[in-house]
DNA sequence: CGCTCGGTTGACTCGGGTCAAGGCCGGTGG
DNA sequence: CCACCGGCCTTGACCCGAGTCAACCGAGCG
């Protein structure tokens, strides 16, 4: 039969994997989902993944790399709302048939594969465990968005910024992509980190000082160490479950 | 009992109104809608309409009244994700079969109907237009805590007043509870406005203070009236094409 | 009648924004 | 080979929007 460990598509395992957190699937519903992949499309810094008001025939998944939801104010700030790695879809517009409300950028050279709407409705149909997996994906995004309304609204700049480390570390562990525990990429810039969290340039870079003389963060070259995460999720009482599917 | 919350009409009209402004139902969908509830419940001031964790075996509507979704953080401070009108459902979670992520609490004296999901997977079984237009009001709920998102990370006191002034003054309009174009019912403690936006009681007293000397604002006895609609949309840049369904 | 809750105001403080300059690359072109 | 340039990070000086503390007022209510 089919061995869970040999994907059907190149960068399929990473969408398994999402899949597979959220929900108990069966051999089935997994073979089924391992052929959904219609086309992978290579996509450099900066490229756009989706664009706000435009339907696409098809669900964007990220497979590699990093890249962010955003939106912009009239007056030019830019705000993230969400960050999307390995594995996570990119919007979920389609699941009420509309176009994408937000343009999402790729923050680090990334793949991004392509599952056509029409193509997903039938799979859908044969096993329906995918679409409560798709919604329960959809569930935890909301999740993580109000979470970060919280920051906003109710932590202070260590406690964001600590607060977002934390889930970036979860987020990336659950994704296979954190070596010995606590190192892992962050393809990010010192001002991206501040467009989603509210913060200027300067003061994330302050910030992010501060957590270095504590000895809570590494971060140098794109690679980022959490020496001491009980530490660091005590600081800003950072607690997973919201990432979590409740049972 | 002179409870001016309380409906005169038949608690449906308000599901009703709100899924006709997401999506055009047919009128078999229509009266099988009609026919959802299984129950109203009145529930005074600070009644848990949904709590955090536990399953219910009913999606609860807001019917009347006025409620809001909040979590809290380890440190006591409450941040509010989300206000909820009557039309509105109270919590999403059923949609992924998991249990709700945070508290619904009526913030005045409120209605709440509850649909049976047993009930509701028949209702959309017959008709699927309306799980659809469940679909976009969940689409809806996440552009709008999206929208709260960036005014707390991107707007100052006076424009995160303003931009939620008139994103109620909107959706009381959908909900047809707007008098006279610019006056609605506002049943919101100051410190509650503070809850949500991330302001601290006193500023948002000198906020709504300068708002009412720049005659933007009137609010008085939990009434209020919006005198200059285009000026206070301009201050804040308020575009409301997040809180309707793209075609 | 006093109590509590919500709104209001003033004085003071401080976290974080803004401005400005400099350093450290890696890439590019002469 | 070097000069230059544009990102990105870093630091210091200064400023301001919003938080905090505290007091008072008026209305509703047990």
């Amino acid at each position: 039969m089919n061995d869970r460990t040999a994907p059907a598509a190149p960068g399929a395992d990473a969408w398994l994997r999402r899949l597979s957190h959220v929900s108990v699937l069966s051999a089935a519903a997994q073979a089924t989902a391992q052929r959904a992949f219609s086309a992978i499309r290579r996509a450099p810094t900066r490229d756009h993944l989706v664009r706000d008001g435009i339907r696409e025939s098809a669900v964007k998944v990220l497979i590699a790399g990093f890249a962010c939801r955003y939106k912009y104010l009239p007056a030019g700030r830019r705000q993230i709302t969400a960050f999307i790695l390995p594995g996570d879809i990119c919007d979920f517009g389609f699941l009420s048939g509309s176009p994408a409300a937000q343009d999402v950028v790729a923050l680090a050279p990334s793949l991004v594969a392509s599952i056509e709407l029409d193509r997903l409705a039938v799979m859908v149909e044969e096993q329906p465990d995918i679409m409560t997996a798709i919604l329960r994906c959809a569930a935890i995004e909301q999740s993580a968005t109000q979470e970060l309304l919280v920051s906003l609204g109710a932590r202070n700049a260590l406690q964001r910024v600590a607060h977002l480390l934390c889930e970036l570390h979860f987020r990336m562990g659950l994704a296979g992509l954190v070596r010995s525990g606590d190192t892992f990429e962050l393809p990010l810039t010192q001002a991206e980190l501040g467009e989603a969290l509210g913060l200027s340039t300067v003061h994330v870079n302050r910030t992010v000082q501060s957590l270095r003389k504590m000895e809570l963060a590494v971060w140098r070259d794109r690679l980022i160490t959490l020496p001491d995460l009980p530490r660091l999720a005590a600081l800003c009482a950072f607690e997973p479950a919201y990432l979590k599917v409740q049972e």
